[in-house]
DNA sequence: CGGCGTTATCGCGTCCGTGCGTTAACGTGA
DNA sequence: TCACGTTAACGCACGGACGCGATAACGCCG
């Protein structure tokens, strides 16, 4: 009769599969704050859900997110460049998942709109959806993404806010090493869903930011100069 | 020959292990804080970590690290009543575990230490580890946490002082229910590594706090107002 | 009962951040 | 070259937060 197994024996217990779902945030050009979304196939066919996948044999969660969007939406490894999934919470329930024990550690991946409005317009299975008030609004008539994915919606939204209280584009939304001030704080009341007076914005903003000695013209006024992140 | 795996094959993967590691935070009578660790049997036995386990079959996360401190440290269901293990990141390396594929989960818990004294002082292999920096003050001469676990404790302090900066012990390390302003803002001096002057950790906590209209008298000296957290 | 010690409250000067009106700078276009 | 539009910078009033000294309140102890 095998001995019972021993609490260290790694293999001694069922172990769950895990998955990664990711909530791709970028800012479309009509300064609405979206979420990347798929139309599934296979399982809960048909309905709008946040790119995922299982994770393979002994493979990095940030890996197992960036081949998640290769494969299921498109997105070339160059698309992905510079950004980084940053773990948002593990989502245990046993019975989450009709087919079995699964865990899914949820991410967070802002890109900017540049790198994904191609895949996009040639896919019909994905679609930014806008996010309002920490929520998804899908397209046709589907109302809550599955698995629970809501609230990693959730999470997303408010990491990403915490994030851009702090530092200046954390997640690297704007898409170019240089921007102006304006293109900034545009972006920062895009996310935080609230207005910056532009003084105080740049008051906050500047020790932060790295002056390019460089400036926009093209359009009348005075040239925007342009700066980039300190860091 | 048989097919290849689908992806959405739920068993098609390896699985990797999936552990908990939990960060048991206290602040000691002296005003210091201070995080539980354990000598380990087993692999590398007499070293000191941070307590952990191998999740069982189907077993929610949060119930992995309360049977974790109850099988290795001998912490009853009573020491963990109202406290809630948090999550903090996945550590995904797999070569961090010589065994095999390991994910493991970090938590923090924060604790009273009157819920860690009795189990700490008579057992020989359970120890407080004073807080320096972000890092611990292990006992004897070792100098480092096993597996990378430091980095555990730093995200740990981190989440702390961040939740710490936000509202009154919300990690309920006080232990009592009712407190005196003082005790509050001697915790948070601890926790935040830095003093407060009483007329602004007042004026900051307040609004949060419940007064209980009942003083702590006994001592020479007006008798402190008592307070609660209003959630 | 009064002195003492501790906590709570208060008045107030100072400092700092915000936001607004004004001014300056700088391209564009006629 | 000048008017215009836009951005940048500035001066400054205002409001809020901070911290300190002073005062009040309240048990304890002799």
């Amino acid at each position: 009769m095998a001995r019972s197994p021993r609490p260290s024996d790694i293999g001694a217990f069922p172990r769950p599969s895990v998955a990664v779902d990711v909530a791709v945030v970028t800012v479309q050009p009509d300064g609405q704050l979206a979420v990347l979304v798929l139309r599934r196939t296979g399982d809960r066919a048909g309905q709008w859900a946040l790119p995922g996948r299982f994770v393979r044999d002994r493979e990095r969660l940030a890996d197992s997110v960036a081949i998640a969007l290769a494969e299921k939406c498109g997105l070339p490894a160059a698309a992905l460049a510079g950004a980084t999934p940053r773990q948002l919470h593990v989502f245990d329930d046993p019975a989450r998942d009709d087919r079995g024990w699964v865990m899914s550690v949820a991410h967070l991946l802002g890109l900017p709109y540049e790198r994904l409005s191609a895949h996009v317009a040639e896919r019909a299975d994905l679609a930014l959806a806008p996010v309002r008030e920490r929520r998804l609004q899908l397209p046709g008539r589907q109302r809550n993404l599955p698995y629970g994915q809501g609230a990693i919606v959730e999470y997303a939204v408010d990491e990403l806010r915490r994030r851009y209280l702090e530092e200046p584009d954390p997640e690297g939304l704007l898409g170019a090493d240089e921007f102006s001030l304006a293109e900034l704080r545009d972006l920062h009341a895009t996310v935080l869903d609230e207005p910056w007076q532009i003084d105080t914005f740049r008051r906050n903003m500047l020790p932060a930011l790295t002056s390019t000695d460089t400036v926009r013209s093209g359009t009348p006024g005075r040239p925007a100069a342009l700066y980039r992140r300190s860091r």
